[in-house]
DNA sequence: AATGAATGAGTTTTCATTCAT
DNA sequence: AATGAATGAAAACTCATTCAT
C-alpha cells in the first residue's frame, strides 16, 4: 500500500516546514559567524530560541543542519545560471556581474557559510561551490570563445578569462561576505561591474600609454 | 670579565628551536586540511610524532601554536612588500606577481591555514591579513596613481583598481592554495603574471571590438 | 490577565534544586574526607551515583559546587549569631556554647570541609570564617565588657577572653570535626558546655589553692 | 662483607644531606601556602631553584617530601615534652605554654604544613600529630591530677581540663599558623601565656562575682 | 650529580546526541 | 511536538615520574 502525498502541504506539514525553515536561518547566522565546527548545537538551538533536543525533531545530526542550508538554498544560485546563458555583449555581462552581485549581497550569510566549509570540506567545495562555479566559468568561457571568433577579443585562453573575471568579481565581493565592509548599493553594484567589465575589455591604460 | 655570548643558542637551544619547527610544521600540514578548530591536539601530536603532552612543553595553548605559526613566518609576505616598492612600469609589475606566486605556491599550507582562521577569526584576519593586504594595496595604488598622473593609464579609482588585480591574482592562487589544482610552475607563473598585467592594462578586447 | 506565579518552584524546578542539594551533598562527603583539591570531578559524580559531566549540567566549575556548599548553608551559623546576642549571663553563655556544640554536631561535614579550604584559601578564610568569628567574638567581648564594667569580671582584654573562650569550644570540637572521636550527645554538650564556663569564670583552682 | 661505615659523613655525605635540607625547607614553604595537594613538583623545585628531576635523586616521590619534612623536624617538637615533664607548679606552667609559643612561633611553616595534612590524612594524623597531642596532654593531665589530689585544684576531669588548656594555646597561636597575624614577640608570649595559666586557675571572675 | 625533555595517566570541562516526560 | 536532563566520548590541558645526556 503505497502511500501518497497527494497535498504534500496539510497545515501541519507546513508548521513542520516553516519551523525547519527558522531553524535554518538562526543556524546559517551562527555558522557563519563562528564558523561550523567551532558553532554547538546549544548555540544553533538559542539562535532558534528552542531548546537543543528540539533540533532533533528536524535534522539528524548537527551535519545534517549544516547540509540542510546548503540544499535548502540551492535554487538562488542556479537562478543566476539561467539568466547568464544569455551574455552575448558588453551590457549583458555588465547585467551579469550586476545581477550576480545583487544576489551574493542578499545571501552573504549563506555564502560566508559555504565559502567557509568548502574551504576544508572536499564534499561540500565540490557539490555546492565548484559545481556552480564550473557553470559560471562555462558560460563566460563560451562567451569569450564567440567574442574571439568573432574577431572581437584577441585570442585568449577563455578558461583563464573566466576565472581572472570572477577574480574580480569576488575581490568585491569578499568584504562584504566577511563582514567587514557593507554590501554594495545598487548603485555601487553598477558602477563595480561596468569598471570590472571595462578592465576586462579594454584594460586601465589610455591609447597613448601603449607601447607601438 | 663579562661574558659576552656570541651564539645565544647553545646546542640545546638549536634542539629545541628545531622541535619548536617540526611542531609548528607538522600543525600547519593539519590546521591546512582540516582547520583550526577541528584539529585536536591529538592531531597535532599524531602529526609530530610525540606524546600529546609533549606539546604543551613547547607551547601554552592550542592557539598558541596556531599564532606561533603565523608569527613565524611573518617575514615570508613581508620579504614580497621590500621588493614591490620597485614597481614602476609594467615589467616590474608582472614581476611582482610572478614573485608573488612564487612565495604563495611554496607556502600553500601557511597561506591555507592563515586565510581559513582570517574567515572566522577577527583578529587573525586583522592581524595577519588585512594588514599586508592593505600595504600590497597601497603599492599598487601608488602605482596606478603615477601612471594616471603622467597620461599613461584612464582616470580610474586606484584603490579599485588594486582591488581588481589582486582578485585576479587570487583568482590564480586559490585552487592551489584549497588543493585542488597543482601550484603553477615558474614557467606557468610567468604566463599567468603576463596575463593578469595584460588584461589590467589593456583588456582582452581588440582595437576592431572597440565601439569608438 | 497578568499571570502570577504564587510558588516561583514548579514540580521541575524543585526537582532540580533537590539534585543540586543531593550534589552539594555527595560533594561535602568526599570534599570533608579527601580535602577538596585531592577530589576529583569522578570522586563527587560516583559520591553522587550520576555521570561525570552530569554535574555541569548543575555547576560550572568544580570550584562552584564547593562555594555552592558553603553559600547553601551559611544560614547555619548566621542563626547561631542571632541567639548569641541574647547572652547576659553565666546561663545564657552555658546555652550559647551548647548550641554551638548542637550546631557544629550536626555539620561535621560541612565544617571539616570550610575549615579545609579556609586553612590554604584566603577568599574562603575570609569569607566563611573569619567573618563569623569575628562576629561571635564581637558578642562574647561585649558580654565580657558588661561584666567588667558591672564589677562582676576582673579587668582582662576582652577580646582575649573571647579568644580563650573560642578556643576551648574548638578543642571539643576538633576531635569529632576531625572524625576521630563521635560528635559530643545532647547529655555531653551541657556538661562539656558547663566545664567551659566553669573554667572561664572561676578557673580549676580552689580557694585553698590560692596564693593569697 | 658488611660495610659499616665509620664516619656516616664524608664531605660529599654532607653536601648532600644540605642540599636534602634546602629542597625540604623550600617544599615546606610552598606546602605550607598552597597544601600539598595543590602544590605541583614544579613548584617545589622552583622553590627549591632546582631542575624538576633533580628532586628525584633526593626523594623517590613527591609524597616522602612531604614525610622527609615531618620526619626530619621530628625532634623540634620532642623536645618540648622533655621539657614539659617538670610542669608541677603555676610557674613551670607558664614556663611551659612560653615554650610552646616559641617553638611553635619559630616553625610555623612546618606546624601549618602538618595541620594542613593533618586534616586529611590519618596516618600524618596519628603519626605526627595525635601522638605528640597525647603526650603533651598526658603531662598536664599529670599534672592536673597531682594538683587535685594535693587538694589546690578542684575536682575536674584531667583529660577535659587539658585538653581545654591546649584549645586556649591553639586559640592564640592558630592565627599566626594560618599566617594572618604576626607571631607573638617574646613579650607578647609571657603575657599570653600568664593569661593562660591565669583564667585556667582562677577563671576571669571576681570574689564579688561569685553567685555563693 | 643535575637536568631538560618526554610522556602516560589523569583532570576538568565540552558537546552532540539520546531519553523520559 | 518540545524539552530539560543525562551522558559517553572526547577535548584541552596538567602533572608526577622517567629517561637520555
Amino acid at each position: 500500500m503505497p502511500e501518497i502525498e497527494p497535498q504534500p502541504s496539510t497545515r501541519r506539514d507546513r508548521q513542520i516546514q516553516r519551523k525547519r525553515l527558522e531553524i535554518l536561518a538562526a543556524a546559517m547566522r551562527v555558522f557563519s559567524e563562528k564558523g561550523y565546527a567551532s558553532t554547538t548545537t546549544k548555540d544553533i538551538a538559542n539562535a532558534a530560541d528552542i531548546g537543543e533536543s528540539t533540533l532533533y525533531g528536524y535534522f539528524d545530526t548537527k551535519r545534517s543542519i549544516l547540509l540542510g542550508i546548503f540544499n535548502d538554498n540551492h535554487l538562488i544560485f542556479d537562478a543566476l545560471l539561467e539568466k547568464s546563458t544569455l551574455v552575448a555583449n558588453r551590457a549583458s555581462l555588465v547585467a551579469l556581474f550586476e545581477m550576480s552581485m545583487e544576489v551574493f549581497s542578499s545571501h552573504i550569510l549563506l555564502t560566508r557559510t559555504v565559502l567557509s566549509e568548502a574551504w576544508v570540506d572536499d564534499e561540500v567545495l565540490d557539490q555546492y561551490v565548484l559545481k556552480r562555479l564550473k557553470e559560471i566559468s562555462a558560460v563566460l568561457e563560451n562567451f569569450i570563445k564567440n567574442q574571439i571568433e568573432a574577431g572581437i577579443f584577441h585570442d585568449f585562453d577563455p578558461a583563464l578569462g573566466a576565472r581572472l573575471a570572477m577574480g574580480m568579481f569576488f575581490s568585491l565581493m569578499l568584504p562584504a561576505l566577511r563582514g567587514v565592509e557593507p554590501p554594495p548599493t545598487p548603485d555601487q553594484r553598477r558602477r563595480l561591474s561596468e569598471a570590472v567589465v571595462s578592465i576586462m575589455l579594454d584594460g586601465i591604460r589610455t591609447r597613448a600609454g601603449e607601447p607601438g
